[in-house]
DNA sequence: AAAGTATATTACTACATCGTGATATACTGA
DNA sequence: TCAGTATATCACGATGTAGTAATATACTTT
């Protein structure tokens, strides 16, 4: 081969799915909620202000992809991020949407 | 307010289209083809292998994203990666994903 | 066991967007 | 101006998935 630019279509689908699993609101701001905090069902379908049923669906995508530990506890499930790269992404993406913003408050019309 | 986890509904919108953005394995295989040169889009369709037209919707997309900065010269034009942090967005998860990995080949169950 | 509570799952609608063939637009050279 | 090339856009079918009401499951308490 030519060089080593090749690249496996397996390889793009799964960092792709990475990508997508932080791509949804919702999921953002169930991972924003928890935070370094454990925090059950319940409490979590509280502080968001969203539906149960959609909240547990989000959560078991999470806990499926890794980014969340689950534990029982007798009637309640508490749920923890446990793959704290995951803020690493968000920071980057936050400081990036941050300087793009502020260019367009000075005028700049670069891309 | 009782803290400052409020998040604006806005602001996760914009942080989750960051990610949607990256979700898209046509696109990433267009940003790492395109690594830190400048190539027109015949290029581009013919190094991905791709159909022009969804090459060029793509392009379009990331283009209007502030991800890639576009110079026509003539017939062609050019596209060249204008945001770095993308390369470091795909390290992380790239090395996240390769742990994850390694844990599996070793057999753990942790979360 | 029965009733109550917490969470997960199911079935469904609504909506976004990917990939693609066809076509439009923009530019070049004869 | 006309033919040819490069890129963008349009229209459309196909697919994925978010949100939700209803229901199932798991556990606790009396």
């Amino acid at each position: 081969m030519k060089n080593n630019n090749e690249i496996n279509d397996a390889a793009l689908e799964m960092i792709a799915g990475r990508f997508r699993l932080m791509s949804e609101p919702m999921r953002l701001k169930i991972l924003h909620t928890l935070g370094d905090r454990e925090m059950n069902v319940s409490d979590i379908v509280t502080a968001t202000g969203a539906n149960q049923a959609n909240v547990s669906k989000h959560l078991g995508i999470l806990h499926g992809a890794g980014v969340l530990s689950r534990r029982k506890d007798g009637l309640t499930v508490n749920y923890k991020v446990s793959d704290e790269t995951i803020f690493e992404l968000c920071d980057l993406v936050c400081s990036r949407l941050k300087s793009l913003f502020d260019l367009r408050r000075f005028g700049s019309t670069e891309a």
